[in-house]
DNA sequence: TTTGAACATTGTTATAGATCAACTTTATTA
DNA sequence: TAATAAAGTTGATCTATAACAATGTTCAAA
């Protein structure tokens, strides 16, 4: 993790909640502009059981969120996307994470201190609002998770992956930065099984892949067999 | 759900963060009473997907906090007891609740309304504090939850919910509300499994059951078991 | 341009745990 | 208090999926 010196956030395009908010706010003059990191691919933003000091807040590339487990094997529970909040679940109060959080391929946060954070949502009633929604989000996003995990089989969860990165790719064709360990892991299935499903389902003329590129083919069985479990 | 007339919050020995905070506020004039709710065994509290209007508080009695999942089974994320905000993890900004709560047995609550906590918490430093402690704490368990029900098997996950109970309950020696079904459901166990291990821990003299009172006999080796997996 | 490490694939085997079935015990309620 | 429902228990069977094993592919980097 490289960290530049401080950028002013007038330049980025994202414009996050936290500056709209500062603009908004007579704390805007003594506003200190966060600090930015580069990260190459791998590279761990946030370690479970670490401690919160920071908001963090992905602006280029991607990230996958995921709990460290027994024996080594993590559960990726979703994917990052800019803009997104990386420490959204651990912001308020929890001392440390409960998560871990890398990127996927070389990617940018900006990290913002936690203090301010705090200072500005205690005082803005809309910043607040921005990122109470968003977590209510990830906590709806969570329970459906435990379901899937719990009472799909594999088959049904690779499909539901699938569609997820669909979504977040906003494509039927896209190409993952993930290996079919990582694809695994978000459905908490084996690397193995993980693979005889892809060539399973493109047998099946659902999906077609070419390496880690991937078209889903067949939506709507894509859907059904992710709703059957 | 049987619901009483508006109680003043004055004769009540909880005295919540939300009264709490009332007390320190100018609000406190303009002040409705919540009302309360007396309920039965097995009322439902709240359902998930329906919409989140009231902020709850157990005062009495015990709840589960469950998702429901597939072809009607639950999993059961935790227990409730008083004092315990029951709508937490949607609190803030979610519409729906994404899960369901409901009576373990002769219990009551006390609904205030949403629009009052919102208003009080984003002018109330403190209050807002609270809330998003106790909810990191729940997050934290969530995750815990995940990894549990994914990476240990059934002989870890029972052990693990019988030391949660102990917990709960302060006591090696406790009574529970729950069928076995629903312990199973703590652990997402089938019925039969959870009858099968809960003798077999019998036999092996690290518990000892009577219905459902349960004593945990051997803690240190129902620790270890937990934790092995 | 070879060499090794990470990633991907396929077949085989072993087993944890669900499901089914039958039966007993304990609560409800008419 | 009989009758019916709900909860608890035990054994036998079946299967989904992890784990093991072996081999193939890709791609840095020396």
């Amino acid at each position: 993790m490289k960290f530049s010196k401080k950028q002013d956030c007038a330049h980025c395009e994202l414009k996050c909640d936290i500056y709209s908010t500062l603009l908004h706010t007579d704390q805007a003059s003594e506003y200190n502009a966060p600090v930015h990191a580069q990260l190459k691919k791998h590279d761990v933003i946030c370690k479970q059981g670490t401690e919160v000091s920071h908001a963090l807040f992905l602006t280029k590339g991607s990230a996958k969120l995921y709990i460290e487990g027994l024996n080594n094997r993590n559960i990726i529970l979703y994917i990052l996307k800019p803009p997104a909040y990386i420490g959204l679940l651990s912001f308020f109060e929890s001392p440390r994470y409960s998560y871990s959080v890398s990127a996927l391929e070389a990617s940018e946060i900006c990290l913002i201190e936690l203090d301010l954070v705090k200072k500005l949502y205690i005082e803005n009633h809309d910043l607040l609002l921005c990122l109470n929604k968003a977590f209510g989000k990830s906590v709806a996003m969570i329970m459906q998770k435990i379901i899937s995990l719990n009472q799909k089989q594999i088959r049904g969860r690779i499909a539901e992956n699938l569609l997820y990165l669909a979504d977040i790719h906003q494509s039927t064709t896209f190409h993952v930065q993930l290996t079919r360990k990582e694809i695994g892991e978000m459905a908490a299935i084996s690397e193995e099984n993980t693979v005889r499903l892809l060539t399973e389902f493109s047998r099946e003329n659902i999906i077609a892949t070419n390496g880690r590129t991937i078209e889903i083919l067949d939506m709507s069985l894509l859907k059904k067999i992710s709703e059957v479990g």
